[in-house]
DNA sequence: TACGGCACCGCAAACGTTTGCGCCAGTCGG
DNA sequence: CCGACTGGCGCAAACGTTTGCGGTGCCGTA
């Protein structure tokens, strides 16, 4: 039985900490450890005699040995654990991927290392390189900017696997596993073109997001392909905020051009803060414009008014990416192919037939 | 140089997966591996001279050394890692919380395990063996149900340092970093009352949460001492969903009993859930009752009403939390005192003077 | 009886780092 | 000029596990 010092948690009593070594449990059976090892091992437990399995088992059992994950990541190279990178925690669309992917990790005895880059892009490399000095098994970056290729090269030149995930970066050879965000452009648009809306608006998210510049082009070309006209508004801010988003309708009001009948934009915290603005001067959605959001965030249908959005499949994007990582780690075999989650489009009441008002 | 084979990210090369281990660096320097080391560690870097010492540092640099951590871990005893263990990471609370939390561990060399329970009281024995079995330097637990008293007690024997969150235990000797609950339901009542509302009702949350019963006790004995009258209902469900609050609404409503003019529900989500079951019946808030909800949940403020909450300062939490963690783990210190941060009310429009109706 | 084969188990070397100990060459005081 | 001391560094033993290798016994067959 071996003592550590050091911890304590409220109360201090000298050399608690007691850890249980194989060491301790071939004593107590009268064994080697090194048949200790074998025995609680079921890949090796074979190798050793029922009788002898049966009575380590007991023994360990008895003692609560539990083995020592650092040591043997140390011995064998594999840590069982994978590093998943998010741009921020606090956004809901993570917060839900990473639960699906920890449901499908965990199961397969892998440990998610989260860690947030709080969308500083240059926080990105450093926060890599500290997890590969952790030896992570792998790594799962969520919050790929296209600034970020380079960076991604290199974490995947030290050998380890890297997957995409929600973002990606065109060009680059890594999987990954993203919501078909051409569709869910496309969807919106043909939304607005349905109901009648001839005029409409985009309100862009960051142009350094790639899915954003997919939304972008699956709306615009639907847009043009029906001839109706299109004026984009283009965020710099934050990712999907409600600020960015009443500053980018405040711009579409002060404009000169009459005021498009359709919004689609690129967010659903957007989409409200574009809403709060309008109302402010005066205007009410859907009488007087239709908008359309993206991600549907949980409780958007609780807003004024319940949002039209489009809706991602968060949670089956997390466990769908760590399926495949799981499986990439347990048998080694080839590099998985990318795929794209079909978004929805979910009719609430933000959207509605236009009403040309000017 | 060492070679690992194994990994694949999307190419497949053998034997990619290069470390550069102390020894290598050594050779390069023409020192012993243990001077390297010491060079490199701030603590024992003067034990060498800064001749070597500055060279052995460029070198280290110029290949790329990087601390191997998990080895690290095994010899110091120390793996620089905190459990944090939660009930849910799709809640915006608990989310929120992570990121103070993440805030403060990370620029001291902490990382954080974020696993997930799911509201699962049975999985926190479980969850927090296998974290014990990764050798984590200490655990912080913020989903503690009134049952898991035991369960807490047997980590703590492991001479761990064990700091509840948001949720404590009472009766449990270990340091709780958490909102003054009953401040919270005090600052309800009082708000009600104020109102002129004489006639109350809660919808209180699972009874195996201690701050919900914590919430209850502040306004419970508020609302008595100003003489007024309150009906409670209780929750089986899990905390604060929707449905829950909409259950309890139906129930308040089927009763004969007039209707209370003030609501005060254990949770944002209850209070919005019971919004909406009361307008289905033909009631409006704030015209028919007013409704106080609790956890301020982001973009509340943008619901229908606007609700009326209790604010917690959420991030605060968990910064305060891994402060005191970091200055534990730091100098071998006295156990912490618990804290408690104190709500305040914020005032929407879901909550108005009282109106007799029936 | 001899011997190949096999099942079972012990031995010891790793994995990469940390660290007590001890050696060596200086330096300094006596 | 000698002893004690000290700064700088190498040596090697850990930390707890995994695993190739080799050594026992035992069985079956010749």
């Amino acid at each position: 039985m071996l003592r550590r010092g050091g911890g304590l948690g409220g109360r201090e009593k000298p050399g608690e900490r007691t850890i249980v070594t194989l060491e301790d449990v071939a004593r107590a059976a009268g064994v080697h450890y090194s048949t200790v090892s074998r025995a609680l091992d079921p890949d090796t437990a074979r190798q050793v005699s029922v009788l002898t399995r049966k009575r380590v088992q007991a023994v360990a059992k008895r003692m609560g040995y539990q083995k020592d994950m650092v040591a043997s990541g140390l011995k064998r190279g594999r840590t069982h654990t994978v590093a998943v990178v998010v741009g921020d925690l606090a956004n809901p669309n993570v917060a839900l991927m990473l639960r699906g992917m920890s449901n499908r990790l965990e199961p397969a005895g892998l440990m998610p290392l989260i860690v947030d880059t709080q969308n500083d892009p240059a926080r990105l490399g450093r926060v890599l390189d500290h997890l590969l000095s952790r030896r992570v098994d792998a790594v799962i970056v969520t919050a790929a900017r296209l600034s970020d290729g380079p960076t991604l090269r290199r974490i995947r030149r030290r050998g380890i696997p890297v997957i995409l995930a929600v973002q990606t970066v065109p060009g680059i050879r890594l999987p990954a596993f993203t919501h078909d965000d051409i569709l869910g452009g496309t969807l919106a648009a043909q939304h607005l073109l349905a109901l009648g809306h001839r005029r409409v608006a985009q309100l862009r998210g960051p142009a350094d997001i790639y899915s954003c510049l997919q939304r972008a082009q699956g709306f615009s070309q639907t847009i043009a392909a029906a001839g109706a006209t299109e004026v984009v508004l283009r965020s710099s801010g934050p990712m999907g905020t409600a600020e960015e988003g009443g500053r980018l309708m405040g711009q579409l009001l002060d404009s000169k051009r009459p005021l498009p009948t359709g919004i689609f934009a690129h967010h659903d915290l957007m989409a409200l803060g574009a809403i709060s603005v309008a109302e402010e001067r005066g205007l009410a959605c859907p009488r007087d414009f239709s908008i359309v959001g993206y991600a549907d965030l949980p409780n958007v249908e609780r807003m004024v008014p319940p949002l039209t959005s489009i809706s991602l499949a968060r949670e089956e994007l997390g466990r769908l990416t760590a399926d495949v990582m799981v499986e990439l780690l347990s048998s080694a075999g080839r590099p998985p192919a990318s795929r794209k989650l079909a978004p929805t489009l979910v009719v609430r009441q933000s959207t509605g037939p236009p009403r040309d008002f000017r």
